[in-house]
This record gives C-alpha cells, sequence and structure tokens, in this order.
DNA sequence: TCTTGGAATTTTTTT
DNA sequence: AATTCCAAGA
C-alpha cells in the first residue's frame, strides 16, 4: 500500500522535485521558481514522510503565507492520503503563534482569552501614548511611530535594547511609546501582530521546558514563501527546528517582496549557518507559462544584482505575444482592460471570468477598474483593498465581541460604549482612562468600581451601569452559545439595526454586512471544532483578526479578479493585465532615490508576471488622477528596458478621427456604445483599429501640461508671489518658507517648510490657507 | 454630549 | 475624491 502511494507521489516529478519529496532527514532548501510545481512538492513531500516514513501528522508544523494556502495544503494532503492529517499543524506564522501564545499566555503575562489587536487599535493606543509622553504628532506621525516599533519587534530588538541605541529624537520617541505599548497591551490583555512573532520566541527562549516540548513534537518543519520571512519568523523556526534540522524551506529570492515588512532576504543566503549542509534543490522548469512570458520575466529579472542566479525553463509550447499598451489616463485604461477581456471571451468560449485577473500596484487603482467593470456589467471580484473586517459596522460588533471575550480589552470597550451613542461621551471615557491608568486596573473593571463611578455625572454613572450590565449578561452566555447566537442576541440588545437604518441610506448594505458576519460566525464553529478547549468565541475572534485578502476569495462565482500586485503572489491565472507601469506608480516615486527598493519594485513587477499563464497584457496610461488632481505620467522605466522583439505594442488612441478619443476631447463619454456592448457585442478595440506606435509626445488638444508654471497670466492675476523660497505667514503655523508648488488655479497647492520645527513641512491649498506675505 | 461644516491631509505594499 | 481632524455651536 505504501509503496503503491510512494509511486504515486513521485510519479510524473522531474528529478529535482524528486530529490525534494524524497529527502527525510536533515535540512533542505528549496529554490523554487515562479511556476515551478513547489505546492506540488511539499504537499507529496508531506504525504510520503506521514505515509511512507511512518510520520505522524502531529509531527509535523507547516508554515504557510496565507490562511486559504493553509486550508489548500491540508485538503491536498488529506486527498493524497485519503484521510486528513490530523493533529498537524498547518498555518500562517501568525496563526500558528497565536495558537502557541494561547498555551503559554501565562508566561508573558496574558490569559488564554487574550485579544489581538490589529493594526488601527494598535495605532489609537500609540497616538494616546504619544499625547501622554508629550510627542507633538505634528514632528512625528503616529504611522512612523507603529512602524518604527514594528520595525523593531520583527527583529528582536528589546525595548531595553532600544533605548540603549536611540539617539536622535525621533529613536528617543519611539523608544518611550514601545515601552508603554508593551505595558498597555499587557494590562489589556492583549497583543499586537507582531506579538504573535515575538512572544512565542520569548516564550521559547526563555522555557527550556517549552522548548522541549514543542521540539520533540515538531520533528519535521516545513516552510514555505521562506524568502518573506523576517528576523523573528526565522529565529522561531532555528528555535523549534535547531536541533534535529529536520526543516524543509521554499523559496525564491526572486519573489522577495516583503523587505518593507522586515523580510530578510539574507534568511536564505545564509540558511546554512544554523542548518548546516543543507541540500539544496532547485527547481527552474516551468509549468504555468509560455515561453514568451516566461522570456520577459526573466529578461526583467536579469536586471536585479545580487541575485542566487536562477532562469526559468519554459515546459509549454509559445503562445501569444506579450502585449504593451499605452492609454490616454486610468479610465481609458481601464475600458481597454475591460473591452479587450470581452473580446477574448467571444473569441474564445472557454474564457472564463475566473481566469482573468487584473493587478495593479496600489489600491486606489482599483477605482477606475471597478468603474468599467460595473458600467459593463461584469462582475468582478475585488481581493484586499477594503477588507470586510474593517467596515465600520463589523468593527463595531467586533468592539463587543472582543470586549465580551477579554474584559480588559481597553481599546474594544472604546469602541463599544461608543457605539450606539449612550450620553457617554469624551469626558467620562477619560475619566475612566484616568483611573485605569492610576489603579493598573482595566477601564470596564473601573466602570464596575463604586469609587471610580462615584465622580462621574449622575446620567453618565447611569449609562455606563447599563452598558456594564448588558456586557456582563452577553458575557455569561458567551461560555454555551455559539458566536452566531451570540451576535444576534447582541444586535438584538443593542438594537443595532435601529441605529444603522438611523445613519442613512447605506443601512441596507451594512445590515447585509452584519448579516453576513453571522452567517461567517456559524460557519467557523462548524469547521474548526475543539481545538485546545478555547471558546468558540476566541476562535472566531482569531480568525477574523488574522485573515488575510486572498482567504475570503471564493471561487464559486465566476468574475474577474482585481487585486495588488502583493495579493496575487502565490496564484495564477490564464490571462493578467498588470496596470499603471508608470514612472512614479509602478516603481514608486520613493524607490528612485534606493537601488534596493527599486529592486524591490522589480521582483514585484517579476511576481505579477510570472502570474501569467496563457496572455499578459501591461498597460500604462498618459496621465493619471492621483491624491485629486491629475499627473502627466510616463511609461515605467521597467518597460523602458524590454526589447521591441519581445512584445507587442499597441495605443488605445486612434488615428482616425472617429471614435474614443474625440469623443473625449468632446467631453461626452456616452455615446452609443456603452448600451450595445455587453452581451458579446465587441467593442471598437479590435488591434487593426490601434494605431500601432504614436510618438509619445501626441497630447490631446488643449490639455495643459501641469506641473510646468506654463500660466503666467494666472499667475500675475491670483497667485501674488507664491514662489519656492519666498516667505509665508500662516495665521496658525506661523512663518515659513514655500518649499514646493503644485497644481493650478482652484487646486494650486503649497508645501511649506514652517519656521517652527514641531510643525515642520506642511502641504496647503493655496485658496483655503489664507496666507500672507512673510516677513523679510 | 453630540452635531456641524470647513479645513487639512492623504496613498505603498499586509499578517 | 474621500476620509479624518478640529473648532465652534446646539
Amino acid at each position: 500500500m505504501s509503496m503503491l502511494l510512494d509511486e504515486k507521489l513521485t510519479a510524473g516529478l522531474n528529478p529535482a522535485q524528486r530529490e525534494a519529496v524524497l529527502h527525510v532527514n536533515g535540512p533542505i532548501l528549496v529554490l523554487a521558481g515562479a511556476g515551478s510545481g513547489k505546492t506540488r512538492v511539499l504537499t507529496s513531500r508531506i504525504a510520503r514522510l506521514i505515509d511512507v516514513e511512518g510520520v505522524d501528522p502531529r509531527e509535523i508544523l507547516a508554515v504557510t503565507f496565507t490562511n486559504k494556502a493553509a486550508g489548500e495544503m491540508r485538503e491536498r494532503i488529506g486527498r493524497l492520503l485519503g484521510t486528513a492529517p490530523a493533529g498537524m499543524w498547518v498555518g500562517t506564522f501568525h496563526a500558528i503563534g497565536a495558537r502557541m501564545l494561547r498555551s503559554s499566555a501565562h508566561l508573558v503575562g496574558r490569559s488564554s482569552s487574550y485579544t489581538i489587536y490589529d493594526q488601527d487599535d494598535s495605532l489609537g493606543v500609540i497616538k494616546r501614548l504619544m499625547e501622554r509622553h508629550g510627542i507633538p504628532q505634528k514632528q512625528f506621525t503616529p504611522r512612523g511611530i507603529q512602524s518604527a516599533i514594528s520595525e523593531a519587534k520583527n527583529k528582536l530588538i528589546s525595548t531595553a535594547e532600544y533605548d540603549t541605541l536611540a539617539m536622535d529624537p525621533f529613536s528617543k520617541a519611539v523608544g518611550a511609546v514601545y515601552r508603554s505599548l508593551g505595558e498597555a497591551l499587557q494590562l489589556a490583555n492583549a497583543v499586537d501582530f507582531d506579538d504573535l512573532l515575538v512572544l512565542p520566541v520569548r516564550v521559547l527562549q526563555q522555557n527550556q521546558d517549552k522548548l522541549e516540548s514543542y521540539r520533540r513534537r515538531f520533528r519535521y518543519i516545513l516552510v514555505d514563501e521562506y524568502q518573506d520571512t523576517n528576523r523573528a519568523q526565522y529565529e522561531l523556526i532555528k528555535l523549534l527546528g535547531g536541533v534535529h534540522g529536520n526543516v524543509c524551506v521554499v523559496g525564491d529570492d526572486d519573489q522577495s517582496i516583503y523587505g518593507w515588512r522586515g523580510a530578510d532576504i539574507r534568511n536564505i543566503l545564509d540558511f546554512n549557518k544554523d542548518f548546516p549542509e543543507p541540500t539544496i534543490v532547485r527547481l527552474e522548469e516551468n509549468y504555468r507559462s509560455t515561453p514568451q512570458i516566461l522570456d520577459l520575466a526573466n529578461a526583467v529579472i536579469v536586471e536585479n544584482t545580487g541575485r542566487m542566479g536562477k532562469t526559468l525553463r519554459a515546459t509549454h509550447p509559445a503562445g501569444e505575444t506579450v502585449t504593451v499598451v499605452r492609454s490616454l489616463d486610468e479610465r481609458d485604461e481601464a475600458d481597454f482592460v475591460v473591452g479587450e477581456m470581452m473580446a477574448r471571451r467571444s473569441a474564445s468560449s472557454s474564457l472564463e471570468l475566473n481566469d482573468v485577473a487584473v493587478l495593479y500596484r496600489t489600491n486606489a487603482q482599483s477605482r477606475a477598474l471597478e468603474e468599467a467593470l460595473r458600467r459593463h456589467a461584469v462582475p468582478y471580484r475585488l481581493v484586499g483593498a477594503v477588507r470586510f473586517y474593517d467596515r465600520r459596522e463589523i468593527r463595531d460588533l467586533m468592539g463587543y465581541l472582543k470586549l465580551i471575550a477579554n474584559p480588559a480589552d481597553d481599546e474594544a470597550f472604546r469602541r463599544a460604549v461608543a457605539v450606539p451613542k449612550r450620553g457617554l461621551g469624551e469626558t467620562t471615557i477619560e475619566q475612566l482612562a484616568e483611573a485605569s491608568r492610576l489603579t493598573g486596573l482595566p477601564m470596564f473593571e473601573g466602570a464596575q468600581n463604586a469609587e471610580i463611578t462615584g465622580t462621574l455625572r449622575p446620567a453618565a454613572r447611569v449609562a455606563l451601569a447599563e452598558f456594564v450590565r448588558l456586557i456582563s449578561s452577553l458575557r455569561e452566555r458567551a461560555t454555551e452559545s455559539a458566536v452566531d447566537e451570540l451576535l444576534r442576541e447582541l444586535v438584538e440588545s443593542i438594537k443595532y439595526g435601529d441605529y444603522l437604518r438611523a445613519e442613512g441610506p447605506e443601512s441596507a448594505e451594512r445590515l447585509d454586512n452584519v448579516r453576513e458576519l453571522m452567517t461567517g460566525a456559524a460557519e467557523v464553529v462548524a469547521d474548526e471544532l475543539g481545538e485546545v478547549g478555547l471558546r468558540p468565541l476566541d476562535h472566531f475572534l482569531q480568525r477574523a483578526t488574522l485573515v488575510a485578502g486572498v482567504d475570503g476569495m471564493n471561487a464559486d462565482a465566476d468574475a474577474v479578479t482585481l487585486m495588488t500586485l502583493h495579493n496575487a503572489k502565490g496564484l495564477e491565472f490564464p490571462v493578467v493585465f498588470i496596470t499603471g507601469l508608470e514612472d512614479g506608480l509602478f516603481p514608486l516615486g520613493k524607490a528612485y532615490d534606493d537601488p534596493k527598493l527599486l529592486e524591490e519594485e522589480r521582483r514585484l513587477l517579476y511576481v505579477g508576471i510570472t502570474r501569467a499563464e496563457r496572455k499578459l497584457y501591461m498597460t500604462y496610461a498618459e496621465e493619471r488622477r492621483r491624491n485629486g488632481e491629475t499627473m502627466p505620467a510616463r511609461q515605467s522605466s521597467f518597460l523602458d528596458g524590454i526589447s521591441d522583439r519581445m512584445v507587442e505594442k499597441r495605443s488605445t488612441i486612434k488615428v482616425r478621427s472617429s471614435g474614443r478619443s474625440v469623443m473625449r476631447a468632446g467631453g461626452t463619454m456616452m455615446g452609443g456604445y456603452d448600451r450595445g456592448f455587453g452581451r458579446g457585442a465587441r467593442l471598437g478595440l479590435d488591434a487593426e483599429e490601434f494605431a500601432p506606435r504614436q510618438s509619445p509626445s501626441a497630447r490631446r488638444p488643449g490639455s495643459p501640461v501641469p506641473g510646468f508654471a506654463s500660466a503666467p497670466e494666472d499667475e500675475s492675476q491670483d497667485a501674488p508671489m507664491f514662489t519656492i523660497g519666498a516667505r509665508v505667514k500662516h495665521r496658525k503655523f506661523g512663518t515659513g518658507t514655500i518649499a514646493e508648488l503644485a497644481g493650478v488655479g482652484r487646486d494650486a497647492k503649497v508645501k511649506v517648510d514652517f519656521d517652527d520645527e514641531t510643525i515642520g513641512r506642511k502641504t496647503l491649498v493655496i485658496a483655503q490657507a489664507n496666507l500672507e506675505r512673510g516677513d523679510e
């Protein structure tokens, strides 16, 4: 039986894949190029360990990049074995960390019902702490402080270490907030995202018995997307697997795109330091894409220095040429994308919308695409962007649930107590917060303490008592009822439906979301029966906080997928559009200062290109609206490096005088085509209608060239001498020097460096800021 | 305490 | 363009 499975598992593998699958003990590094069958290798390897090598699934720990990938891996292994690999741990680093922490919470000053603060929660805490420390938010942004702390945590730098290293004012501010954030989180029986990695590491470092027991348990460890691990994650793996060394890591240095999140490619390069003499396997045969797509990918990535070096080899026969498309602006680009996919669909009946993905660098770019898709009645799914759990109504209810699960969660307390309005405003809340600071007790406990509430206004005291009663009664039910029932009861007792309806016209959609939340809650209970004796509520909350964008992506509906390039990692689609290939957008402007960043952007493009199986489009626009103003654009420098022989170039701009571009210039978008288009009718976007190539300097008549102060007549009228270097005075910010000018007319803006250093540089709208001429 | 309207600020990517 | 921030008023 086993031998049969062994053969089944390795049948059809190439030699490199086979080597990785058959490897059993000792460290192994699999350098897996895009589309090289890495998932198959991982799942076959695990199935083989269990079935052929007799490893108990409980002894296996597998780390994936998303929860979705974890689910798929478990499922595929189950299918190979014919039975689910019960007891195997599969999940993201964060989910695994959370799980470890549940049973060791007491070792880091938490209880097992701790809650997880998402970024918004922590940001709120950080803002308040900055205030308390007297750090002006004008000078250092809360976000800046937050990311500095996150960076420190991901590098496993403790508060004490940070303090000794902090020399400049910014680091000193960060150090102070870092320290008190830790205290605040502990007091709230909460952890942030980074703590899910840092705290388990600390537990293992400081508790020999825990370390031993986990080491004994996890005899085989696998890590996918290894190039995107950071220091803390690496340390976790080293602690768990460093002794037996049965660690299999799979990654691709060319696909490392999370450097900004602390991922460190050195983890791949230095793997052999902590895991000596690893077997190294390279998977370079690509089973996904056409040679055209792969040639392009190789040509792009070869520009990077410091690679381990790898060239994807195609196994598929030649296919279509990659297409590069120039368009007028983001609307025009979106129209092209939609028109083209519809044209392809009517040409080939087998192409489903599910087969198509549209990728972009920033979430903001989805808007124009969504509008175009809606206009043409093409169903789409948007991955990431505004996550379900980030919606206001969901956040409100999650606040309640968190407070029910964890009475010490002050952030949840603040959210829950504020919505719906119950006559408890800032004053009352701050009084409670102050009391909590003095007594060291969570706010919810303060709210139950007569000595503290005694000083409040009588009206507030009554409202607060009512709130406490509500939460306490729901908390009692939380132990026995399922989460969806609990939610129903909650919504009922706070009359949340009425509250939403009073809000206005969007209430219907919000109510739908609330219902969806309940459905989701019911499902979690159904599919995650009993893990380590936690309440269903704790499970639900953990899952809800750790979901990734792609996790909720269900393929049942036939729809086009829209997402960022980052979210596309690990996915594949027959037809892929990469949009917005413009300088300053992709690569982002920031990346030009730093070759490392530029290389990471290039890897991101590489990831995008290698998502495509059969047909790839890359598009750019000549101007694009960004932050409310239209900016001229030019094609990405990444496209400059691509030889004309590798791609076919097209333009949406017509030569003939009939058609879109003229309609646009005339200001009327709505020709007759909008209605006629849709089911099978072809939009006039056939290749022969495009000018093969047009001089890039061709512009629509009358379009201004922003960025150049081309209108001296404007300046002389409205703007008395706003020039770079001019001195100005603002009624609130005082005097300063103009550093930059942008925009035209009503939208004209200035960036001013104010003399007061705590204010620093500000962007002001000239028409509104009421600037006066400054001193000499 | 809560509502309001105007002003300022914002966009890089995510577990 | 859309959200968030803030001060003043109800």
